[in-house]
DNA sequence: GACGGCATCATAGCAACGCTAGACATCCTG
DNA sequence: CAGGATGTCTAGCGTTGCTATGATGCCGTC
């Protein structure tokens, strides 16, 4: 392998992190219903068959903007996590830090939740990143905890749930703090026990 | 007004369900990616432009399936709430009715959840359907309760997060039964104190 | 009962979409 | 310097949501 031909890898590798960001500022700034192959090709002043030679379709650019995100979401997660003045408040400081990162990035958002793309979950073949944030909430609970995972697994939905219920304007987005509030009160203030009458 | 013109009003309100309905059956039985216009078209005999003198456009046209979904889906949850032994099982009894419904009528529940729709929330206009399922999980707390719209909130969005993560694969979709225990028990099973360090 | 007016519907077409085959140029290799 | 491979663009295919135009048939009126 020549040094030329390491150039033009490198060159390659370059425009192919070029199209993942161009279809990504595209989607936060117009909606990536506005993101299409001739305005991305356009963007990054190729034309269009070069982002086939990079990607097998647009799912697939869609995908790697996601995969992106995943990272930088874990990213966010632990330093959230990282940040909390004792562990108790873990938990609390790592749903704000996944709602925050919803509703300011929700293109992002989007690509990661929403959109169809061809990532695979809960599988073998699981990206790093995606494994990597959904960690960060099973790290909030004790680890001598059995069922933590379970615990992150409803965490998680219940924060998905509120981001893009809210997000959609199904459940009015104010009040999300409260929201929160309650849902940390419930997931981590106590221990289970068996179901009795209904609250407060 | 004559009887004519009564006629032709319901063959035309007639039609209009007739649309709604094949654009329901060809999204369950083909995915929401097959119901194009033409297709649509084709199945209930009559040309494109038909539908556009029924509906604004596509979208509105998935709106409408939504809110008979979202009709169904409020019986669906009036019926499990009304068929609950004692009250203090209302709100596991409705909560599995949602995942349920999301889980038997995919192609429905995301016309109502995830697909773009002209339909208003969380405002005056808002369609009673809409507001007539989340006042079912509303019923399912005491009413002397000030906070239970806040509950209903939190647990619709738990569930919806459940419903829709399973079903993309990005949370394995058994265990949901568990998820769904876990919930409940959280949710309705101890009131609201200070938050304490995380659980069992 | 024939006729003008109106509402209804289908044919045909537009712009934009994702995607691809083929021609063209460019650069490395022998 | 010629030959071949690599890389890129032009042009176009089939399909999408949506609409302007023209034909068809029914209604109310003289």
């Amino acid at each position: 392998m020549s040094a030329i031909s390491e150039r033009r890898e490198r060159e390659r590798a370059h425009r192919h992190q070029l199209i993942i960001t161009a279809a990504r500022e595209l989607a936060e700034t117009e909606g990536w219903e506005a993101v299409t192959t001739r305005r991305l090709a356009e963007r990054v002043e190729y034309s269009q068959p070069v982002l086939y030679s990079h990607f097998n379709g647009k799912d697939a650019i869609v995908s790697a903007v996601a995969l992106d995100g995943f990272s930088e979401l874990a990213a966010h997660l632990r330093r959230a996590r990282q940040a909390a003045p004792e562990p108790g408040e873990a938990l609390r400081a790592v749903c704000r830090a996944y709602l925050e990162f919803a509703t300011e990035r929700p293109a992002l958002y989007q690509a990661m939740f929403i959109l169809p793309t061809d990532l695979k979950f809960a599988s073998a073949e699981t990206p790093p990143p995606l494994r990597a944030g959904f960690d960060e909430f099973v790290s909030c609970f004790s680890p001598d905890n059995e069922r933590r995972e379970l615990f992150a697994e409803v965490t998680w939905s219940a924060l998905h749930g509120m981001a893009v219920l809210s997000d959609s304007g199904r459940i009015p987005s104010d009040g999300q703090e409260e929201r929160l509030d309650f849902l940390i009160t419930q997931i981590a203030g106590t221990p289970m026990r068996p179901t009795a009458p209904q609250g407060a």
